[in-house]
DNA sequence: TTGAAAGCGCTAACAT
DNA sequence: ATGTTAGCGCTTTCAA
């Protein structure tokens, strides 16, 4: 009795369903695309066909022949701080319903790593690049310039994009924070941190709000940074060891809301006045936070609006044209007071 | 005076490069590639003009030339639950120093976007495949099954793998808590988890949770499901309102670490006695909340060897061959008792 | 060590 | 509505 011969152990291709369908490689490809006339008929043969055989496109194959591929790089710093994840999700909602794809890209703050990770992307040729910051190698710079795609520099403003650009000005942001503890009336802050170099928003945050309070005549009354490890544990340990050091500080601004939520935590625990004793403050404005004893005053950094905004004008570059969108987006960060700092 | 040429908006080819140092296309690819033998002085010549105009190859035209693509797609459900970004960096750490690179396909817990994310990043014919868990749609199955790349599923063992696989035995991680809680004397215990028919792992620890403790003759005395929201504040609310409903419960075991946190801080705000009036538990062992005021116990899902293991499968199978290692991987949570569970 | 020819699997453009 | 032809930009294979 014959046997049904073994099922092919190289990939099928158009032909395959072409034979299998008894019509043209053409107009196979036009079914499988839904583009030009084919007769209900035909169409219907070949989507048969192509299931039943278990038929998967090559797009590798399509990309090089349209020279088109949908795809949008997207190069971040990491994916473990949820900031990302949450641009990523605004880009993703943004993108649904079109052709265009994200495709991730991960730097850990490394600007050479960057600039590998960019490389390696662009020789896919992507429809458009999504980049975190400003601050790039030379080389990025130039590539991107020369890469003739939509770029979109995310996150942040202060600076000179590329090409278009959509965030929001942390060095405002840290003025904004500082003018609110100013005028909750408190005069003896400290300030936790990072220890990141590359972080160019934490920097700039630091920068406008050092400045602020300057302005005011106050100056920094202690200041730290940390790197590596749990972010709740640092933001304990830093806070303990900086009033053991400083012990008449009335706030503390913290880079990023986990550390924060550290410091609330341990200055509960050991049963400060928050915020009438001391007050504080921290950034991002984290979702995941939201069932702390306290509400950590902070800054919403429009994650998701940014996102979006960056997909779209990706999108929009394609089906309205270039210049179909502004090309430089500013967004306010929204302040939440939470309970931490004193209501003027 | 002649102006140089201005910058041409079509990507460069190898011909430019080709035309640019006098070498053949061929000979420029060999430099490019570190292929085949060329000549010291051929090529500084041709890395000298590729970088001088600041060529990037186009892997398109290269993967579809050799049928090779040395992408890795990685399906998971989710980005914004931490232990996918662990698991992926996990992936990436391990796949460091090979050609191969992750892609990462988001399903959102869906099995329909599951089965269309698997076909969209199959059609970039990738050399293997890290998806999460081993419950698929029969469509997914069967092109998982032909694409003829090495698969790997991860996260779960309890199931029958496609290719090969590597996890941890939910329903084993659920006995083994179940185990810890009858042994430290709990007697009366309530259940919180998320309301995902989706999350199979989830499921599976309930079901060798509920098991273990119904042969010693305990029954889950209470149990309450949620879903979206921030894991932290559920964890209160959901937290307070068993209690309220069943106030005689002695431990409660929470399906995730987050809403566990969430508990532990209501619970310690009402002055309750933990672990001698009422015991805690988690899962995943999330370094995130290492600062908590106390050490939750939870149980360590192996998430950063999950996803090295994995990666070092696909890479195994073309460095060294396929059965070149073992394609079926079960790794022992680890057990962390934290402050919330007493010791027996 | 270098080059020339052929073709990867598909689609744009042009027939019919 | 369907088919034919000619590449897309690279790499494989073979020849020099």
């Amino acid at each position: 009795m014959p046997l049904t011969p073994p099922p092919p152990r190289r990939p099928l291709t158009l032909r395959d369903v072409s034979e299998a369908s008894g019509v043209s490689e053409m107009t196979v490809s036009r079914v499988l695309r839904n583009k030009g006339d084919v007769s209900a008929a035909t169409r219907q043969r070949v989507q048969e066909a192509a299931k039943r055989l278990g038929y998967v496109p090559n797009k590798i194959a399509g990309s090089l022949a349209s020279s088109r591929v949908n795809l949008v790089a997207v190069i971040i710093p990491s994916l473990k701080n949820m900031v990302f994840p949450e641009v990523l999700a605004g880009i993703s909602a943004a993108l649904e319903g079109t052709e265009l794809q994200p495709v991730v890209g991960v730097t850990d703050y490394l600007l050479e790593k960057e600039e590998s990770v960019l490389f390696e992307m662009l020789s896919w040729r992507p429809s458009g690049v999504i980049i975190a910051g400003l601050e790039h190698s030379e080389a990025a710079q130039a590539m991107l310039a020369q890469a003739g795609i939509p770029v979109v520099e995310i996150m942040d403003v202060d600076g000179e994009p590329i090409d278009a650009c959509v965030g929001i000005s942390h060095r405002r942001a840290g003025r904004m924070m500082a003018e609110q503890i100013i005028d909750a009336g408190y005069r003896r802050v400290g300030f936790l941190g990072t220890k990141m170099p590359r972080d160019h928003r934490a920097r700039k945050r630091f920068e406008g709000f050092t400045r602020t309070l300057a302005k005011a005549g106050i100056e920094i009354a202690d200041q730290d940074f940390y790197s590596g490890g749990s972010a709740l544990a640092k933001g304990r340990e830093m806070t303990q060891s900086m009033l053991e050091r400083t012990p008449d500080l009335d706030f503390l601004y913290y880079s990023n809301d986990m550390i924060g939520a550290g410091g609330l935590l341990y200055l509960m625990e050991k049963g400060y006045d928050i915020p009438g004793q001391i007050g504080l403050a921290g950034f991002n404005g984290v979702e995941l936070l939201d069932g702390l004893p306290r509400q950590l005053a902070t800054m919403d950094a429009c994650r998701k609006e940014i996102g979006e905004t960056a997909a779209r004008m990706i999108a929009g570059h394609y089906a309205d044209g270039p210049g179909s969108f502004e090309n430089l987006v500013e967004l306010s960060p929204k302040l939440a007071l939470g309970d931490t700092l004193i209501r003027t």
